[in-house]
DNA sequence: CCGAAAACCGAACGATCGTTCGTTCTTGTA
DNA sequence: TACAAGAACGAACGATCGTTCGGTTTTCGG
């Protein structure tokens, strides 16, 4: 019960913050606020957290861990190009989705954080990213028969995480369509072009 | 003694205090730290504003209105359907780089601003968005033959705002190709996919 | 050179911030 | 029942926040 099990009371704060952190910032949250919406008095917070950066930190490395875990479970599965790059958006789309709040935290950036834990973030942030330039870089090369240069594959890896995470600011799945209905739009976009469909 | 500027302006102000919001968020800089940077004393600054949520509002009013004119022009200058979506991504990225800051601060929403002023900013946003939907619709109109519903139209738009608006996170000019050749990259891979090249 | 308008400033206000402290409830176990 | 440990609390700390106010300096047409 004590390493083993993560706490649950802990888990609930954080969405909890999180969904109040997304927005208003986090310098625009108080910990007043943050005491006030998980129902426990102000210095109760601290029995949990050193301090208001704690929850940012452990927002930012839950998302991207879970984040990383998809992206592993989804090699170990032996898919091919297409599978693969379909299977990553899917799944990055189906967690931003169900995860709304916490992904807009994590688009604010680590600024905010101290140098050692935002170079952790970052570094997490960094191999989720390369990670899926792999997965793109195969299936160009497969799609097109040649590779792109560093530079180009790098550019089309931002775009495709500009069309997933861009999400954050416009998606309802009651005004625009169903996750899985996003994520096959996303696909077909990327790979065959905004007339595809 | 503070470094004052000899011949300062309004929108000097504005710059270098977009500057300052675009890495710190709205609730993180203060009132203090946008004197220094414009090299006035914090009561000083209050002789050009009424308040600090003046300069968020003037940065997203000034830099929206810019986009909707560059929109305005673009559709004077009677481009086919093809060239008018090309000639807009170039334009919105070459805005984007010229104004990374601003644009940053425009990111960050208007929940800090009054209700009439964000209903103000958001209507500026919704109308460039409306205005950049129809580019996108005549254009696929044209290569696809029949159109799309409102729905899929819709998120075919967001989809192609997130490429070009995911650019803040990431891009710099040393590393990844000139805004022309991002330009150029976006288009080919919101008509043609990631294999175009 | 004058005087009013504009530009600018230091000092302070009340409010709110993150954090800390000493204390009191609650709970599990011996 | 006893009692240590965890959980939660009210009150207060110094710091910083946005803003205001009274006064000083600079600017510039007459």
């Amino acid at each position: 019960m004590l390493e083993t099990n993560p706490n649950p009371n802990l888990d609930e704060i954080l969405i909890r913050s999180a969904r109040l952190m997304a927005h208003r910032g986090y310098h625009g949250t108080s910990m007043r606020d943050l005491a006030e919406v998980t129902g426990r008095s102000l210095s109760g917070l601290y029995h949990y957290f050193e301090g208001k950066e704690d929850l940012l930190y452990l927002i930012n490395k839950q998302g991207f861990t879970s984040l990383l875990d998809l992206a592993e479970d989804l090699r170990e599965a032996g898919f091919g190009p297409t599978e693969m790059l379909k299977g990553l958006i899917s799944r990055h789309i189906g967690f931003f989705v169900d995860h709304l709040d916490e992904m807009r935290v994590m688009m604010f950036g680590t600024l905010e954080l101290s140098k050692d834990r935002g170079r952790e973030i970052n570094r997490l942030k960094e191999v989720y990213r390369q990670n899926v330039q792999k997965i793109v870089q195969a299936y160009i090369a497969e799609a097109r028969g040649s590779g792109l240069s560093e530079v180009e594959l790098a550019r089309k890896t931002y775009l495709l995480f500009g069309m997933m995470n861009w999400i954050f600011g416009w998606y309802s799945s009651g005004a625009h369509g169903t996750p899985e209905d996003l994520a096959d739009d996303i696909f077909r976009t990327f790979t065959e072009g905004c007339a595809a469909g």
